[in-house]
RNA sequence: GCGCCUGUAGCUCAACUGGAUAGAGCGCUUGGCUACGGACCAGGAGGUUCUGGGUUCAAAUCCUAGCAGGCGCACCA
């Protein structure tokens, strides 16, 4: 239940009813009608630009329009107590205490799934997809909680969620990749040193899984790497998957879906993929011009397949061949997504670092082409991480090129600052993570601030012994909110339009955002009554007001739907 | 050279897809508070929303021309 949408939509049958009375001649631009949350520093529950927009289509005065519409919503709709009309033509309403009252039951009595919606749509969200040639590292982890929590989002609003996972298994960075290995069991086996070399991949965990493969495969030959090479493959990729996955496991996250770059090849997918593009004249052969720019040393101009993107809002064509006639990545891609497409889902999302936003429009451009415009797929980018340790730049890298993997983020931060952290911030703009902030237990860290009220209403509950589960309601007869009461009212009214708008916009930012700012109005609530005895909740271990318990459930409520969409832990005590 | 992202208080960032007096935290400043009912709270100062044009009842938000920073730009993945 969302209060603004259900009273929008009474104000909008009203308006239809008296289209006469109110000298309306369109109603075309209904749409634009909103129902917002006030101004703060106005004392109103509701407000809306309906005279605004229905003034300026059929050429009315707002200001008298919007009078007109005033008396005419206060006979129709009893839960409005009070409108006024605001320059330039805003209407301002607020709600008796009935309303007040049945809204708030409501909620109590939808504890789990207040703020959601029955969408029912089918969303494909592809995310992390990082390259299996070992652990994730800091950069894959904001795009990973951002995908999982964005997911989280969707399947709360009554949507069908598939989290999936490409593997690119299958280039020349995973021969790299086994060739790696492959040299680091011939370093166990007979004393090879290992020697870096370009492409090849350094890291100590390479020969973690150099000792467990001739470990648990001891009879394998690895005298000729063509003739391993296979196997050593399927061992290595082995590995590497377990490694991200068990570090994708350790922040919170799973994916339904795995799917095989290299299945993909196997299976004739490309071939196939491409000769649709081709009959339907979205390919053809002939010359890429070279890039803008420099020039690349061994830039070659070769003929070769290239799909017309810039048909599809691209800023080039797109090699759909390598100079050799192999298939491009690219190519491999717009099979996988034909392979989405058949999976028939209602919209495809997918997440992907800064360093790949040049590759977006040829993505969708290819998704345009195979499903007839008809499947919509977005992309949300995630800007750079940048890591602090008290202010300043933190770098583990011991040789340039390392990079900081999750588990070292994880022996520094546990996974619910993390996550928190990671999404406190639009995915559009770059983000500072500080090691040692994060790990602070004061107002400072966010994370510790939301986690520390639910604590605090915790304390409440196990002072009153009573449990959070109960069912409890309040009565129209007593009920008297203050003035701070009807603060956390409205905030907690607004908690569904949040949920909406992050979940439309793809923007799960906006919901650590609120719970930040209803936990500040849970610790003032909880602070005056230290400055008016008036205000106090408890004494003797018992309830004051009985209705002030409402207001502590609501939050309650709201800070846990939230922290779960978030993947963030809620500790009863701290 | 081209594309995408960003530019808002001293600093880090919000602003419900065009709304009213642009909001938080940090920092600065004034006051309260022996603790799971002070890990906090209340008050104050702080703004030409990068710049110039445009669109309209209304622009941080949309259009346009610039400026500054970030990421990327054959092939590779």
């Amino acid at each position: 239940m969302n209060i603004f949408d259900n009273y929008l939509s009474k104000i909008n049958e009203i308006i239809l009813d008296n289209k006469k009375l109110l000298k309306l001649t369109t109603l075309d631009n209904l749409v634009n009608i909103n129902l917002e949350v006030p101004p703060d520093h106005l004392d109103y529950d509701l407000s809306s630009n309906v005279s605004l927009v229905l003034a300026k289509t059929n050429k009315l005065n707002p200001i008298n329009l919007a009078s007109e519409i005033k008396n005419l919503l206060l006979k129709k709709e009893s839960h409005f107590e009070k409108i006024d009309v605001a320059r330039p033509g805003f209407i301002n309403i607020k709600l008796s205490n009935d309303a007040l009252v049945f809204n708030i039951n409501k909620i109590l009595k939808n504890k789990d799934t207040f703020g959601s919606k029955k969408y029912k749509k089918t969303y494909n969200i592809e995310f992390v997809s990082a390259n299996p040639t070992g652990p994730m590292h800091v950069g894959h982890c904001r795009g990973a909680i951002f995908g999982d929590v964005l997911s989280n989002l969707l399947s709360f609003n009554g949507n069908k969620v598939v989290r999936e996972y490409y593997i690119n298994d299958y280039g020349n960075q995973i021969r790299n990749f086994v060739e790696s290995v492959y040299l680091r069991i011939r370093e166990i086996k007979f004393k090879e040193k290992f020697v870096v070399k370009e492409n090849l991949y350094p890291g100590d965990y390479i020969k973690d899984i150099a000792k467990n493969i001739i470990k648990d495969n001891k009879n394998i030959n690895v005298e000729n790497f063509k003739n391993c090479y296979e196997e050593l493959k399927k061992f290595s990729l082995k590995a590497s998957m377990a490694l991200i996955k068990d570090d994708l496991k350790k922040l919170g996250i799973e994916h339904d879906n795995f799917f095989s770059e290299s299945e993909l090849v196997k299976k004739n997918l490309v071939n196939i993929t491409v000769k649709e593009l081709q009959n339907r004249n979205f390919v053809e052969e002939g010359y890429l011009d070279p890039p803008k720019g420099e020039i690349p040393k061994n830039w070659k101009k070769v003929k070769r397949l290239i799909f017309k993107s810039t048909k599809f809002g691209d800023d080039a064509d797109r090699a759909l061949q390598k100079n050799d006639g192999t298939w491009t990545y690219f190519a491999n891609d717009v099979a996988y997504h034909s392979d989405k497409i058949s999976r028939k889902f209602d919209n495809l999302i997918n997440i992907l670092g800064a360093d790949h936003t040049g590759y977006i429009k040829r993505i969708t451009a290819a998704v345009s082409a195979l499903s007839n415009k008809k499947v919509k797929m977005d992309c949300k980018v995630c800007q750079l991480v940048k890591l602090y340790k008290n202010g300043q730049p933190f770098k583990m890298s011991k040789r340039a090129g390392d990079f900081i993997s999750v588990k070292e983020l994880l022996n520094e931060v546990n996974k619910d600052s993390i996550r928190f952290m990671m999404l406190n911030r639009s995915n559009d703009a770059e983000l500072d993570f500080d090691f040692e902030k994060v790990k602070e237990k004061t107002k400072d860290n966010p994370v510790f601030y939301v986690q520390y009220a639910y604590a605090r209403i915790n304390s409440i509950s196990r002072t009153l012994k009573i449990s959070l589960n109960d069912q409890i309601s309040i009565n129209v007869k007593t009920f008297q909110p203050n003035e701070y009461e009807h603060k956390i009212i409205r905030k907690i009214f607004e908690w569904p339009k949040i949920v909406e708008s992050a979940a439309n916009k793809l923007e799960p930012h906006k919901i650590p955002f609120y719970l930040y700012e209803l936990s500040t109005l849970f610790h003032s609530y909880w602070s005056k009554g230290n400055e008016d005895s008036k205000f106090k909740l408890i004494q003797n271990g018992k309830i004051i007001k009985e209705d002030s318990l409402a207001f502590i459930y609501l939050i309650a409520i709201v800070i846990k739907n939230g922290m779960t969409i978030l993947g963030v832990s809620l500790p009863e005590k701290m």
